[in-house]
DNA sequence: CCAGGCATCCCATAAAAGGGGGATATTGGG
DNA sequence: CCCAATATCCCCCTTTTATGGGATGCCTGG
């Protein structure tokens, strides 16, 4: 038996979505709500084994209800709902660490094993939405192995702070060294990498990915 | 009617599948192989729509077989068919532009419901190869998407030579025009990244994935 | 036509960075 | 114990950047 919680504003929606996992063999919808406003509790309270979230609701949006759940509550899982496959929304809610994406107009049949699966560890994601991911893989720059070029960790550490767009002052403050000192890594950094510049040390690290 | 192409060594599961396909309503299998020595051929012969492929087949693997399909006909789809899901495979899988990766162990009208999807534009995704895909997502923060800052062209280009860390000077020769001219774009390129340095740029461009 | 964006060029000044030298102290391994 | 590496600091000098002002044409859309 899945237990299950619905989070959507929109009541028809709603209800429809209670009745159809309520009557449905192997689910029990243990509770429904408009909004992500006392989300916290309620997980806490109803203990589900997966959440279906609407991303679009008033008050504490979809995304933030994920990220509150998961935070407090990493073992529930939950499965993002919307009419929108734009993007910049899925993988937000990708990297909030959902545990699926489906759309709204996915038939409550297909609904019903996207749950399924997601209970079993599986994860839950539309044609569409895989699409979308694959092209990001497709398109998604090679990875080059990492580099070693010697540097010590105070070495690495100027260097971090350089990527980050720090002038030497800056730097010297974080650090609490002189300028004089930052000078000196800086160098010591250039003549380990073989460059002669901050810009080419900072290309030189993301594209060798030093960090 | 989706005419399908398929590449599996083992015999039994060959035959299986192209029972299974050929019997089925709107499938037709043009063909099936047991490897990818002459996949462009047997691809640009018979023009399936779906390319149903195992991974791990003797002479040309499967990888190697995606990629030449994708390198000459990018609007052929091939979906990709394993025991494995690890990882690494996976990955390779959807760098090379996978438009689908299948467990052996997906039954049958799943197999089928997939390859529709795929037809229509989708992805396939096994439950257990999507979560690995979120996993992927929520713990590894890398994947950024596209921001527009609205350059110009030739402010683009300034910036990429700026990426690669040549200096104002460098770039007025590169660009055959003086160096108050680099000076002014460079201007503009910072009010428009909102950065006051070389380095706070280069770091936006890498970051921001512009290009 | 005219405003706005773009590309081009110029000047001046202050701050930052790069390159060369050198010094001192600590520490860990052979 | 000594050496090499590291971390810290200092000076001098040149080049490069950053930022503030301009100006001039060219083109395009309202």
């Amino acid at each position: 038996m899945i237990k299950l919680l619905l989070y959507e504003d929109n009541k028809p929606l709603r209800e429809g979505l209670s009745m159809l996992m309520g009557g449905s063999e192997g689910f029990m919808v243990a509770g429904a709500f408009p909004n992500c406003n006392n989300v916290v509790e309620e997980v806490a309270l109803l203990k589900p084994d997966v959440v279906l979230m609407d991303i679009n609701m008033p008050g504490v949006g979809g995304l933030a209800g994920l990220k509150l759940i998961k935070n407090q509550f990493p073992e529930v899982k939950v499965v993002m709902l919307t009419v929108f496959d734009d993007n910049q929304t899925v993988f937000d809610a990708m990297k909030a660490g959902a545990d699926g994406y489906l759309l709204k107009k996915t038939p409550p049949a297909k609904l019903l094993e996207y749950l399924q699966d997601v209970y079993q560890g599986g994860a839950a994601m539309t044609a569409s939405v895989a699409r979308q991911v694959l092209q990001l893989f497709a398109h998604a720059p090679v990875i080059e192995q990492k580099k070693d070029y010697q540097l010590s960790d105070r070495e690495k550490e100027v260097l971090q702070w350089l990527v980050n767009g720090y002038s030497y002052k800056m730097i010297a403050g974080q650090l609490f060294i002189s300028l004089e000192t930052v000078r000196s890594h800086i160098k010591k950094i250039y003549e380990k990498l073989h460059v002669h510049s901050k810009t080419e040390a900072v290309t030189k690290a993301y594209k060798d990915k030093l960090f």
